[in-house]
DNA sequence: CGGAGCCCCTGTAAGC
DNA sequence: TGCTTACAGGGGCTCC
């Protein structure tokens, strides 16, 4: 979520007001069957807003919405930063906006103005300590399940849930309703905390991910946990373990997160 | 409801 | 130098 914030901050201001002169798509899954369709819909409209919900990126425009997930390997690229994998270009009035996805788990696909679209829980940014607590009482599964679930809470991915967890010293294993009333609290401010600094760093770059004029974030630096199975914890030295959790890799100490009881 | 397993794809790195 | 396997910022499906 903090590289999607990055790109809606680039975007938005650059976009908010031009007409779209042309799209161009390659024949791609991540249309989900709406290719045919796209840029005869789209082209001669103007931009009116360009917003994040969850990780996605909504271009609000005249009569439709576009939805933009990314995936694990989507750009959005303003020429000249160099694409290898275009699936869609924008061509606006000063720019060209080219989607790219090597591995194509990211779409881009048309929605009505009003309405439509995922309905998510809400967002990790924004939600109060008070719906926090309830969401995590109320859930019966492994707390990084619940965090990592975007009908629950919108916008946790796999490496902030994990550094999130670290930081509150809780184990991705444990029961989000067993834990403890202060973790929560810890949790709710950790989590919002961490996103800040990671939005503030331009995101975390691991392989793939750069921003709209291909530069990296920086976040990865200071990542504590995420990839650094084997290596001291920062707190209290031992070893940094990775296990399988909801079928993602998951990072942690074993020493400082612990299972309750 | 929750969790496991598998799938969608491509590229890279590590292991033999 | 090869070939094979594991794994990757996500999410959706079925089955039990």
């Amino acid at each position: 979520m903090p590289e999607v914030e990055t790109l809606v901050r680039l975007l938005a201001p650059r976009l908010v007001g031009q007409r779209l002169l042309n799209v161009m798509t390659t024949p791609s899954r991540v249309f989900r069957g709406q290719q045919p369709v796209i840029a005869a819909c789209l082209t001669g409209q103007r931009i009116q807003a360009v917003e994040r919900y969850g990780k996605n990126i909504l271009l609000r425009l005249d009569h439709h919405r576009v939805r933009i997930h990314l995936g694990m390997t989507g750009k959005l690229l303003f020429a000249p930063a160099p694409a290898t994998h275009p699936r869609a270009m924008l061509a606006f009035e000063d720019d060209l906006l080219v989607f790219d996805d090597i591995r194509q788990f990211g779409r881009l696909e048309l929605l009505p103005l009003e309405e439509g679209g995922p309905a998510l829980g809400e967002d990790a940014l924004a939600i109060s300590p008070a719906a926090f607590t309830a969401l995590l009482r109320e859930r019966r599964g492994a707390i990084k399940n619940v965090l990592l679930n975007q009908h629950c809470l919108r916008g946790m991915g796999n490496i902030y849930t994990d550094e999130a967890l670290y930081r509150a010293r809780i184990h991705p294993q444990c029961p989000s309703f067993l834990v403890p009333r202060r973790k929560v609290a810890a949790l709710h401010v950790s989590m919002r905390a961490l996103l800040q600094e990671a939005i503030a760093a331009g995101g975390s770059s691991i392989s793939d991910y750069v921003d709209t004029d291909g530069q990296r974030g920086s976040f990865q630096n200071r990542h504590e946990v995420y990839g650094k199975q084997g290596t001291p914890c920062p707190r209290c030295r031992t070893a940094i373990r990775r296990i399988v959790v909801c079928q993602r890799g998951t990072h942690y100490c074993p020493r400082c997160q612990r299972l309750p009881r």
